[in-house]
This record gives C-alpha cells, structure tokens and sequence, in this order.
DNA sequence: AGTATTTCCTTAACATGTTAATTGATGCCA
DNA sequence: TGGCATCAATTAACATGTTAAGGAAATACT
C-alpha cells in the first residue's frame, strides 16, 4: 500500500514527537501544580537564565514563534509573573523581565525539575544521551554551529 | 541565576521541539501546495499503510489525542479524503477508511516527502540516522519493545 | 523633508494540543 | 431487569502552533 514512504512506525517526525510526548509528560504532571503550562514554564526558565530581554530574543531563545510568545507574556503579566517595558531609544521594541513572583516558581520547581531530566539521563546513559543531544542539533537548521 | 537546571541551550525538550521543527518545516512547505495540515497528512499515510482501522487504533498509530482525531477526521471526511462508518457489531466504535481522492494524494505527494527525509538521512548518515531513531524510541513510553 | 522599505510587535483566523465533562452504548452482576 | 461500572467517542474550554494581515516606529533613499 505505501509507495515511497519509510513505514509510519520507523518515520523520523512521528519519534520525534513521541520522544517529545515522552518527555514532556512527567514535566506537564510536575507544573500542573503550579497552574503555568509548559511553554509559560520555558519563558520563566529563559528570562531566569538571561535576564531582561527584548522579545523577539526572547521568543528565539525560548522557541517559540511571536504570536505564540505574545500571547503568552500577556498571561504571565496578567498573573504576575513577568513585567513588560518599552524601550526608550527605539519604542517598538518590548523588554520583558521576570518577578519575584515568577522567580520563586522557578526556585520551587527547578529541583523537581532537574530530578525528571536526570531520569531520562539515567534511561539513555551519560554518552548516549550527550549523543542524542548532538544528533538533535544537526537536525535544527538555526543551530548556532 | 539558574539553580539546579541545565542550561536552555542544551535541554532535552527543547532540542527535540528544536529538531521536530528542522524536520517538518520543508514537509509543512510541501504539503502547504495540497491544502492538508501535517497532522491530516499522518493520518492518511497510517490509513494507506494499514487499511480500514477503528479511532482508537487510529489515533494511536498516527500519535494523536483523541478529541484530535475526533477533528480531523471530520474534516478529512468533508475534504472526501476519508470515510467514516459505524462497528455494527458494537455501535459505539468507528472506522475510518481513506477514499480514492486520499490515497491519490499520498501517492502524489509521496515521492517528494520520501525524497525530503532521504535528505535527513544524508545530512546525518545512514548509521547516525538509525542511532537516532533507536535514541528516540528509547524515550517512548508508548514502544512495543 | 517626503516616501518607500524595513523592523518589531500585535491581531486575526483556523488547526491542533490538552484536560475535563458529557453522551451513548456495552457489559457486569446482584 | 435494573442499576452500575466501563468504554468509545464527542464536545467544551482554554492554550499554543501556524500563516497572513495590520499597525506603529525606525531606517534608507531620493
């Protein structure tokens, strides 16, 4: 019945989204308890890292298109989480920087966090998981290498 | 200012949000000519591969959320791509079969998809290519093995 | 200066992801 | 047979993905 194509269950887009539902689901079971999704988690873990940030760096770093990031600064501005500022010099353009309140869910859950990571570390051992890490990138045209 | 957690540049979801997206971008461009969405896309290969199958094997095989599914086969079923009848044995279950138009377009379209993952397995070599997929099955709750 | 272009961001529209509630059908079992 | 749990599927509600269009500010160009 196929023609050309390689059989759905060896089909690299669908591992790659079944590796990520893999992931991401003992990650979304951890921040349910904190009522902020995961892409709302990901900007948090952005701007802790970084700092204040413009927002089109900040939708690059965080992966996440515009529309997407716009949307999601304005919940976490409503919740408290970030706080949004024009910049002086060039009024286009928007800083968004993290609260303490936004802060403290990233102290609270980080170590939970890290604890699910080590996990899938643990599965994948230390060499294998850097080589995932390493075939993942080639596959991500903007990588900076 | 990060605690206990890796550094965004080299998390594990990020880099396969980041890689999924490296994939489907030219697969999204090529099926943007047909008028179908990715997720449509999977859904008529695993009906081509497998045959006529109820909704729940379906949404499985194609890596889909139920009420996902439930969406897209009502519109596959309005685009004349699928048909959709009811188990007489057990009237609560559904099948869903690809039509003639559908299965005209896997096989119109095939070759160039078979033709865009070819380029990822260049790009990563035969051997890296396998190791990855073996990589990502690994993080699969879901595998058989 | 004046206009066109570019850039940053927002909004809109539609499809999907995700969780929870709901409906309809089947099976169990006292 | 009547009630109850279970199951398949849908619907609802909200958040995000994706593309296109729009708006406002900066820049380039004449």
């Amino acid at each position: 019945m196929t023609k050309n194509l390689t059989s759905t269950a060896r089909s690299l887009p669908i591992a790659l989204i079944r590796a990520r539902e893999g992931v991401m689901s003992p990650i979304r079971d951890m921040l349910s308890e904190t009522g902020i999704t995961e892409q709302q988690w990901r900007v948090l873990r952005v701007l802790a890292e970084f700092g204040r940030l413009d927002a089109k760096t900040l939708a690059d770093r965080s992966s996440l298109l515009f529309p997407s990031l716009t949307r999601i600064a304005a919940t976490l501005r409503e919740k408290g989480l970030v706080t949004q500022t024009r910049d002086d010099k060039d009024r286009r353009r928007q800083f968004v920087e993290i609260t303490a309140d936004g802060q403290r869910i990233i102290d609270q859950r980080s170590p939970h966090a890290a604890q699910i990571v080590a996990g899938f570390k643990e599965i994948l051992g230390e060499d294998d998981y850097e080589r995932l890490l390493d075939l993942l990138e080639r596959l991500d045209p903007g990588a900076k290498s």
